[in-house]
RNA sequence: UCCCGAAUAGCUCAGUCGGUUAGAGCAUCUGACUGUUAAUCAGAGGGUCGCUGGUUCGAGCCCAGCUUCGGGAGCCA
């Protein structure tokens, strides 16, 4: 982008043209607006002042930088030069120049100040000082300010770019599929119900049980926890799909990796099988993260920054093994491991950790696997994201497809396959889809579905059947992959959890 | 939901064996300073020690319950 002569000034034609603005983001990367006088309007991340001189670091958000405006003294009013303090808002203009001082390449020489908005220092919280992410969690709505969070939110929609690019690039049509649901059959987890009835007085039937007939949809409708089941009626018509939207889960679930409210992607695409759908999750989650790291190279650098000063007080095992950028350079290097269950089950029960009882839960074919068996296939033993595949057909959903070629001798398994990665566990898990009528039927009957309950879904494999897979992959576990964070609380804008959805 | 730990100034924390008036750094305010980078220097203000109850002559400190937060586990993405 070259600045334009029509932004010579304040630039008003030229904005109301393209309803666009120049950012600080741009003053900072182009050369050509130096010499050139410009209105910067952004916050004020801090000031300091001397008699004959003030310095205010200013942000917008467009980047991680700051330009900093000089102001002489006498220039601006010292009453409203006073009202300039952290958070506060104002327009700065003047002429942006080479910088005078060491620091910063460029800076703005101030000949006028307006201020939008103060911000009492006595009440306003953020201070220029680290805060603890506990603390910023608190104050949610003003996290986008810090340095931190803005870079997180700028990795987050980065990779949600990303993810559309991606489909896109690739034949994949975007798939809505809805938030609100009258499906209580997919399994996925504890839902939460969506009513318009009144809670103190619901209508009864005769039998005392509420009567959801009267309620707004006329039957028990709750938010979705999975786009799938409606993505295969979109694969078995469009060919290949992805859905890209809010996920709801009513567990009680108190951990670092999950949320009540999170997005969930989940592509699904007709004539794949289970090859297909490894080979493409794994083009796909390196596509996105190599997306990430070239166009966000400084929030990625202050990220790692951040992560290693605050694994400094830690003791050396808890560190991560790599700076960021380079852990993220090596999961695109390399190709990651594909492993059936079965195999996994013989490298943990050959491991040191088994030997010595160290594990917690025992390990045989047919458990499902823990979070310690996986740390430990990822994290000690292949050292890189692993693809597990062919599972018990026990322990896995009803919808997944029996494996028929890989017979094993230990008991039958399906076209399963989870993403696992260091530090985050699983985060894509899918299969080939069972695309048989009457095993799919046998199946749900056999785990206690009505398939007439799911007649819609079962019209998929009565008309027109294909084989067909996809995969979920969390959203928010990818970004806290890709920033480094340790909490997913931290890489959603307005986290929601049990005891929890302030803001 | 289970296990472990924590809660002291706006923020981050210290507070010895239960003892008299609860501290520090940063932030804020006032002043000083000719170019600073989380500026620096001097001074000032700032506390229901999470809540409720108990033990004790006396509780920030000991005990119980509750609340919230953190780490781990389960459920999963």
């Amino acid at each position: 982008m070259q600045p334009s002569s029509s932004v010579r000034t304040a630039g008003r034609p030229f904005f109301t043209e393209v309803h666009m603005k120049y950012q600080i983001k741009d003053y900072l990367r182009h050369h050509g607006f130096v010499g050139q006088t410009i209105t910067v309007q952004a916050w004020v991340r801090t000031k300091r002042e001397s008699k004959s001189v003030s310095f205010i670091a200013l942000n917008d958000g467009s980047t991680l930088n700051n330009l900093q405006a000089v102001v002489d003294a006498g220039v601006v009013a010292e009453d409203i030069l006073k009202l300039v303090t952290t958070g506060s808002c104002i327009a700065a203009t003047g002429e942006l120049i080479e910088s005078q001082g060491t620091g910063q390449s460029v800076e703005l020489k101030v000949t006028a100040l307006e201020v939008y908005g103060t911000a009492d220092p006595d009440a306003y919280p953020l201070q220029p000082k680290r805060h603890s992410l506990e603390f910023l969690r608190e104050i949610a709505h003003l996290r986008p300010r810090t340095n931190t969070f803005s870079a997180i939110f700028r990795v987050r929609h980065t990779l949600g770019y990303a993810v559309h690019k991606y489909f896109n690039d690739n034949g994949f049509f975007y798939w809505n599929s809805p938030i609100i649901t009258g499906s209580d059959a997919e399994g996925a987890g504890e839902m939460f119900r969506v009513t318009t009835l009144d809670p103190k007085n619901p209508p009864l039937k005769e039998d005392g049980s509420v009567d959801y007939k009267e309620d707004f949809f006329a039957r028990e409708t709750n938010l979705t926890v999975s786009g799938q089941l409606e993505g295969e009626l979109a694969a078995l018509a469009l060919g290949k799909i992805y859905t890209f939207g809010p996920t709801f889960r009513a567990e009680n679930s108190n951990t670092t990796r999950h949320l009540a409210e999170f997005w969930m992607i989940e592509p699904e695409m007709a004539f794949f099988d289970l090859i297909d759908n490894m080979d493409l999750a794994e083009d796909f989650v390196k596509y996105v993260i190599r997306y990430a790291v070239e166009n966000c190279g400084d929030d990625l650098a202050f990220l790692e920054k951040r992560l290693l000063e605050e694994e400094k007080n830690k003791p050396q095992n808890e560190r991560s093994p790599m700076p960021l950028l380079e852990k993220l350079q090596f999961v695109l290097d390399n190709d990651f491991e594909r492993v059936t269950y079965t195999q996994a089950i013989e490298v943990l029960l050959q491991s040191k950790p088994h030997k010595e009882k160290k594990f917690q839960y025992p390990v045989e074919w047919g458990i499902d696997l823990q979070s310690e068996h996986e740390r430990y296939l990822v994290e000690k033993h292949f050292k890189k994201p692993v693809i597990l595949t062919h599972y018990p057909r026990a322990i896995k959903a009803f919808y997944m497809k029996e494996e028929t070629e890989q017979v094993n001798e230990k008991g039958p398994t399906v076209r399963a396959m989870d993403v696992l990665f260091p530090g985050i566990g699983e985060i894509i898990g899918g299969s080939q889809r069972e695309d048989n009528l009457d095993k799919l039927v046998a199946r749900m009957k056999e785990v206690g579905i009505e398939p007439e309950s799911m007649d819609w879904f079962l019209d998929t494999r009565r008309f027109g059947s294909a084989p067909h897979s996809g995969f979920g992959l969390g959203f928010e576990r990818l970004i806290l992959f890709v920033t480094g964070m340790g909490n997913i609380r931290d890489v959603i804008p307005f986290p929601r959890f049990p005891k929890s959805a302030e803001f």
